[in-house]
DNA sequence: CTTTGCTGTAGATATATTTCTACAACGAAT
DNA sequence: ATTCGTTGTAGAAATATATCTACAGCAAAG
């Protein structure tokens, strides 16, 4: 049975080029385009799709909001993250709805290949851990100060600045910037910013 | 005469939706691919190009970096900017090197074919900017110099990193980050984030 | 009970960053 | 031609931040 793949990329270049390589490289020929959130939906009713290539950012918005009602109507649908988006911030976030493909879009073309050509064929789904624990939120581990900390960190504050406002001192704030970040996995206090716009972390 | 035409781009997927694109629709034939600064330069000191189709980030650096060099050489090679950047920010810096044409990815297909066929033939009328009377784009104030260290500090970068990477004094680093807070308005870098992520700088 | 590990707090020291200042190159305006 | 503002670059000094270490309180595990 041969897959039927659905690339849903907002660069019309990007669909483009993948096309191209599926088609000519890979030899898969039923292969359709769409470009936004809306299109992605309508299309997924209208046929049914094997395979689903999926960009983060979508020309009407961010399609990390419509995985679940994607994956609601076709819990076992194969699908690839193909993303500028780096794998450390969103790979992660993303195995919780059963998503284990991720390439990122700076790969060089035979690593792209490589992955893109594993994930049709599907040989040995590394999905055994599907009823394993969620992946857990990052900021789950952090203690209630931590948090605290946390919030006048992704406004901006230096840690002088939270120091001050929390009676500690700058070292105190700084022991706790290093573990939120060592907690986190974030390497730097952008990653930080990042990680907690997926997860919802604002408060 | 044939137009000889280089793609430099890191994403493997562009250039390969680009080069089928000017090949099989627009009927080009010579047309060569580089994804770093650096194959880029070697390439343009190889053979002589009458186009160059450039994305802003390399997989090695900003090529910002690099268009005076490029222009001190080939001062009349069309260049057209293929970016994910913002015309309003990065197009205005880039016209005092001559460089008029500018094409984001996310135009659609339609638009960005009959954007580089005219690039390509040359029809040399580039600008129809007519929407010079936007509600003003606090990043267009930015240098190219000061663009390019934004872009690190988006990515998490600090001064140090930057100077290391871009081979200038610390001091250097902060006195342009200064700059570039002032200059937009911005009084730690979360706000400069979020001012990014509002006018769509960078990502 | 005792050990173990995490949490909240800092001191001392090492690094990183900012600030203030300056200046040369360049281009635009007078 | 001369003046003036901007840009790219730093040095020196002042601050801010991170790192490494430590320790007490507490809770869970043994």
């Amino acid at each position: 049975m041969q897959p039927e793949i659905l690339i849903a990329d907002d660069h019309s270049m990007i669909r483009k080029g993948l096309k191209l390589l599926l088609q000519i490289q890979l030899g898969y020929k039923q292969i359709t385009e769409v470009s936004s959130c809306n299109t992605l939906m309508s299309e997924l009713v209208k046929k049914r799709f094997t395979h689903l290539v999926l960009d983060i950012i979508l020309s009407d918005g961010s399609s990390l909001e419509i995985i679940p009602n994607i994956r609601r109507v076709y819990p076992n649908m194969k699908i690839l993250i193909f993303s500028m988006q780096p794998s450390e911030v969103y790979g992660e976030a993303v195995k919780q709805y059963g998503i284990y493909h991720y390439l990122h879009k700076s790969l060089p073309e035979e690593e792209a290949i490589k992955l893109i050509s594993h994930f049709i064929k599907d040989d040995n789904n590394n999905n055994n851990n599907q009823h394993s624990n969620f992946p857990h939120n990052p900021f789950a581990a952090l203690t209630l100060r931590e948090l605290e900390i946390l919030h006048y960190l992704l406004k901006g504050a230096g840690s002088k600045e939270i120091g001050d406002i929390l009676n500690l001192k700058t070292n105190t704030v700084s022991t706790m910037k290093a573990r939120i970040l060592e907690k986190t996995k974030s390497s730097n206090l952008m990653q930080l910013v990042e990680l907690a716009a997926l997860y919802n972390v604002n408060f």
